[in-house]
DNA sequence: ACAGCGCTAGACCATTCGGTCTAAACCACT
DNA sequence: AGTGGTTTAGACCGAATGGTCTAGCGCTGT
């Protein structure tokens, strides 16, 4: 067997959360789709739900880190920059959402979603975990020359795109939206250009942002 | 009683359902929340759940059409044009969830999602409700000159980033991504901007989108 | 061969879920 | 006041949920 008894958990809850969301995703649907038993999982994660729904977005997190890497590889091959990767990005989400039944992607919001009493511990996973990829875009952005805020930006804006079309292609049915998501991407790097052609600096916004997601 | 029964279930439904999802939203907080008791729910809604989310997304698009307006019209008196509309629905969902304890918006997609058998009626639903949004932005856009394909763009482009926004802000607990959301749709107003200053059409993307949600 | 242990199987449990049902309350109209 | 339909109250139900528990499997070291 490829996987361990802990990995196929991880992996198949992974896929429901992302697709159902945390409180549609039953214990049982997991351990039909793992192919596992109930007593295995208590025993690989005695927290039970939400202590595998962290594992899970753990590991979605850090696929997502991966894919940003290869994106950036990519990029950097072809000659562009950091916004270049972040629609390369865009175009690996939109691609992966085709190709695997559509749901085989990151997305760790709708992983850790839920609203009840553990609103607070998983809100704080999150944090974590957005953390996580905020660093590794600054790490990459640094190698094409970008400034720190410059590539946590062009990462969250990736990020709100992503999360917002595959949000809309999910409840849709239809993955049109992400693949709008490239669009709009592409848009960012436009601006960025643009204002280099005209000799402009990045204005100010009506409304500033902190740095921390 | 300022509002009746009806009413107060599809309100209460509203925001249980923006905040928490379908499968997590229960009929007893539904209930709890609107003061309202069992057999009403079931003399309003004989449908029972289902029946109530899609009342209460239909009331929650409807609510958004409302801030659309409502911002074209800001727009318009400050001599701004459809983008700057589309910045200032961005900042009304700001406002709005800032102020209202967090939640009280929009997001049909979360109000819609399932993942279970009702996923097909579902999306149904949630289709004709996106084109209800589309026909609104491409109505209101028209006022502003703007071609069906540009204003429909527009708003694509603040829902997703709206959306993506808020489903960040609901898992970290923080309202600051969908702050965020404004300046990547200010971007946008650039965008538009600096191609008439540099006397450039709309440049060809790698990949088109058709031009239904 | 056997003892020890990590792991698995799946029966079992309490709780909660969405939904049903009936009796009472309410209200308009005569 | 009486009548008939609409609306509300809340007890009740079966199914499903997340979680527990024990018996036993199978591997490893002796």
């Amino acid at each position: 067997m490829e996987h361990s008894t802990y990995q196929k958990l991880m992996i198949a809850a992974a896929d429901l959360l992302r697709q159902k969301g945390y409180a549609a995703t039953g214990i049982s649907d997991i351990l039909a789709q793992a192919n596992v038993t109930r007593g295995s999982l208590y025993h690989h994660f005695p927290g039970g739900k939400s202590d595998l729904a962290v594992a899970a977005a753990r590991y979605s997190c850090s696929q997502l880190v991966k894919h940003i890497e290869t994106a950036c590889e990519v990029a950097r091959t072809n000659g562009g920059d950091f916004h270049d990767a972040m629609v390369e990005l865009c175009k690996r989400v939109y691609q992966l959402f085709e190709e695997h039944g559509n749901w085989r992607f990151l997305t760790v919001s709708a992983t850790l979603q839920e609203g009840g009493e553990r609103n607070a511990f998983f809100s704080n996973e999150a944090r974590a975990l957005y953390a996580r990829l905020k660093s590794k875009a600054v790490e990459e952005g640094a190698t094409f020359g970008l400034s720190e805020r410059d590539s946590f930006m062009a990462l969250r804006k990736a990020l709100l795109l992503v999360e917002g079309g595959w949000m809309l292609a999910r409840v849709v049915d239809d993955p049109m939206p992400i693949r709008s998501s490239i669009q709009f991407m592409e848009e960012e790097k436009q601006v960025y250009r643009y204002r280099k052609q005209l000799g402009l600096s990045c204005p100010p916004f009506d409304t500033e942002i902190d740095p921390l997601f």
